[in-house]
DNA sequence: AGCACGCCGACT
DNA sequence: GTCGGCGTGCTC
């Protein structure tokens, strides 16, 4: 028998299949992980497949080992392997590490083997407890605490000491076996107090679990209990012998939710979360492939949970941006949950209270299904938003990025001694131009997009058609010449509060402050505990936990999202802006949401506070179908990186060339195409030219498939090339 | 990614 | 005369 093999070194040149003999003897599954010969050498491989014969024209190296003892890859996943690759052109190597828990890979995994004590067989609590003198204080209370379910040598040796552990071991009380110890990683299980769901709620697992749709979109804002939804859908899952995937965005892995789902399905449950260390993934990894647990929680790399018969999928935040991977093997987390609902004929939840531009255009389209949750479980009040023009601040003399109407609420809720949070909108380090007193902000003529500026040869440039600009001098519609680039910093924030209110205690949150392990959840747990009046944070401070003593929330040019300088602007400014309300009045309390932006009058703003995600959806789509732009058309960037900056420029001007020749052969395929240098022209020292365009809908599968070609085919000889779909960022 | 084969400068 | 520089070519 032959066995394809993907070899486990990361290069464009290796990444195809390579047939091996299997040894007489040998029994493997397409999806084992073998050592192999390879050259010289000596590598692991994964097998994709068995089959009968070979066209390979010069003898075959053998299989040297099977490497595990359990088949790593399940066939669902080599299917889905093979998916990817033909529709982001990934490499398969890349694929198959997103599959199996890094520590598997180099001969890394060891089993962690300690000691665990059970009471012996036939000795009951109370039997052993008769036997022992009533003296015996430290092996009483060992046999107490191990009971039925045992513990751990290590921690009852400290407790009570070794010796009292092997004079029960000796009198043949207890027995000690090596067991391999299970790295759980520690949550907390938060009460799980299962309520009675509301009539909308059940209607809503109703809907979910044998409505005519398979895949749904739960729409409803935070509080109207999707999180006891979901709960129930996936018992229902269970019940039936099925197994469950539930996805949280990175950020919002909150312990409270966390914690629930463990005390609510106990050690069915396996947690997969960026934070935890290599083994204890490995080991909840295992415990899923094994059976062990049914359940996978965690974030977007959940979704590639080695779980057999999937009953149910549930993107939780479907809209957060953590959802889409941006480095190597690049994929959104919707497509392989789709796929993979496919696949197991699950069902497939989509959860948000402001969902993305495009599934909503789905699930309003019928293509999906639409649940709305129109109430609150706790029927707490929304708060209440205002909208401060800031350019009117600096007509009228205040220079700060303090609105006078926010210091005010600001001074009030310290007078009350409620908190408040100030967040801060500053994302990427691209920057627009915007004119301080009528807060016109450069765009392009063409694209309705706003334009990023370019150091290198001081330039304002579309990012989506390449067009170039001069700077201005003066502002273009008020003649102003404070023209600035935008750009704050929480430091700053937190300084101006210190100086405005005295004896203020502030907490900052942002990428400065959380560096170290644990940091993001200290701050947010010190706030909640009231140790300060006001946290200033960037993005990080939107999502998760609640804090039922906010009141006022205060948004620092909210305009920031909003002309950053790609499409999604407004759509993620609107999420941002009901997110971060959300964090206001949540208990008995109203709160207050002070939103300032030099532009007030934006569409984004008047949806937001008035929180009417349709409407601002029918206005914005609109947009997009205007300029299309994605969800109606796709955008794709080929990125070329090297350090031989002439080659990048060769390289990117070849496939340009060959791509405008196909966009001749078949222009409706195309809305626009465009070569240029990439935004940030040198990172690390390598160079960054880019190929831009927008195709559209129809025919998109084979245009891509065209743009792959051309990629592939070209000699990247000393250069990387990137193909990204609707890339986030465009750095 | 490795590791070998291959064709040009400073050393016993 | 040889030892070794790392350029490029191949791996079932």
């Amino acid at each position: 028998m032959i066995a394809e093999v993907i070899v486990d070194i990361s290069t464009s040149e290796i990444d195809r299949i390579f047939d091996y003999s299997i040894p007489e003897g040998m029994t493997l599954f397409a999806g084992d992980r073998v050592k192999v010969p390879f050259g010289r050498q000596k590598t692991e491989g994964f097998i994709v497949r068995i089959k009968e014969n070979t066209d390979c024209s010069h003898e075959l190296k053998p299989i040297l080992s099977k490497l595990d003892d359990f088949t790593a890859v399940l066939p669902e996943m080599i299917s889905l392997m093979w998916e990817m690759k033909e529709k982001n052109n990934l490499r398969l190597v890349d694929l198959l590490r997103l599959f199996v828990p890094a520590m598997m890979r180099g001969g890394r995994v060891r089993e962690v083997k300690r000691h665990f004590v059970t009471l012996a067989e036939g000795v009951s609590e109370e039997s052993a407890l008769s036997l022992l003198k009533p003296n015996a204080v430290n092996q009483r209370a060992i046999v107490a605490e191990v009971g039925q379910s045992g513990e751990w040598a290590a921690i009852l040796g400290e407790k009570y000491g070794f010796s009292a552990i092997s004079a029960l071991a000796e009198k043949g009380l207890v027995c000690v076996k090596d067991v391999t110890r299970r790295r759980v990683p520690h949550l907390k299980p938060v009460p799980d107090k299962k309520v009675e769901l509301t009539a909308e709620q059940k209607k809503a697992v109703e809907t979910i679990m044998r409505g005519e749709k398979s895949e749904n979109l739960l729409f409803g804002v935070t509080g109207s209990g999707k999180t006891e939804i979901y709960l129930a859908c996936i018992e229902e899952v269970v019940t039936q012998g099925k197994t469950a995937i539930m996805l949280v965005p990175e950020i919002s892995l909150t312990p409270q939710m966390m914690g629930r789902f463990r005390a609510r399905f106990g050690d069915k449950v396996a947690v997969l979360h960026s934070g935890l260390s290599d083994g204890e993934r490995y080991d909840e990894w295992l415990r899923l492939l094994r059976g062990e647990a049914i359940i996978a929680v965690g974030a977007r790399s959940a979704v590639f949970a080695p779980l057999k018969n999937v009953g149910i999928i549930i993107i939780d935040e479907e809209h957060d941006g953590s959802y889409i991977s941006e480095n190597n093997p690049r994929y959104v987390t919707h497509e392989v949950a789709s796929f993979r609902r496919a696949y197991n004929d699950a069902k497939l939840v989509l959860g948000s209270a402001t969902p993305s531009l495009e599934t909503y255009q789905r699930a309003i389209g019928g293509e999906i299904g639409l649940i709305p949750l129109k109430s609150r479980v706790h029927n707490t009040k929304m708060p209440k938003v205002e909208i401060v023009d800031m350019c009117a601040e600096i007509r009228s003399g205040n220079n700060s990025i303090l609105s006078s109407r926010l210091e005010e609420e600001l001074g009030r809720a310290l007078e009350r001694k409620e908190q408040s949070m100030i967040f801060l909108n500053r994302r990427g380090f691209a920057s627009f131009m915007i004119c301080r007193k009528c807060g016109k902000v450069m765009k392009c003529d063409d694209c309705d997009v706003s334009l990023t500026w370019h150091k290198e040869d001081n330039l304002l440039k579309c990012h989506y058609c390449g067009k170039p600009y001069p700077v201005p001098e003066k502002c273009p519609a008020c003649g102003e010449s404070d023209m600035r680039l935008g750009r704050v910093g929480t430091e700053k924030v937190a300084e101006i509060l210190k100086n405005k209110f005295t004896g203020v205690r502030i907490l900052r949150m942002d990428r400065d402050t959380t560096r170290k392990k644990g940091s993001f959840d200290e701050i947010l747990s010190a706030f909640r505990m009231g140790e300060a009046d006001v946290l200033v944070g960037t993005q990080m401070i939107v999502k998760g936990h609640d804090f039922p003593n906010v009141t006022l929330v205060g948004i620092l040019d909210a305009d920031m999202s909003l002309y950053y300088e790609d499409y999604h602007s407004a759509e993620r400014t609107f999420q941002l802006v009901t997110q971060m309300s959300g964090r206001a009045g949540r208990a008995d309390k109203e709160g207050l949401v002070i939103l300032q932006t030099y532009s007030p009058r934006h569409y984004v703003f008047a949806f937001a506070r008035d929180n009417d995600y349709p409407a601002f959806y029918g206005k914005e789509i609109n947009i997009r179908e205007v300029t299309a732009f994605p969800p109606f058309t796709k955008i794709v960037r080929v990125l070329v990186v090297s350090e031989n900056e002439e080659r990048a420029f060769e390289l990117t001007k070849s496939m340009l060339y060959k791509v405008r020749e196909y966009q001749k052969e078949s222009p409706k395929d195309f809305v626009a195409v465009s070569g240029m240098k990439s935004p940030v022209k040198r990172i690390e020292g390598k160079f960054r030219y880019q190929i831009l365009m927008r195709l559209t809908r129809k025919n998109e599968d084979q245009t891509l498939k065209k743009i792959y070609e051309i990629v592939n085919a070209e000699d990247k000889k000393g250069a990387m090339v990137f193909v990204e779909i609707n890339p986030q960022n465009m750095n």
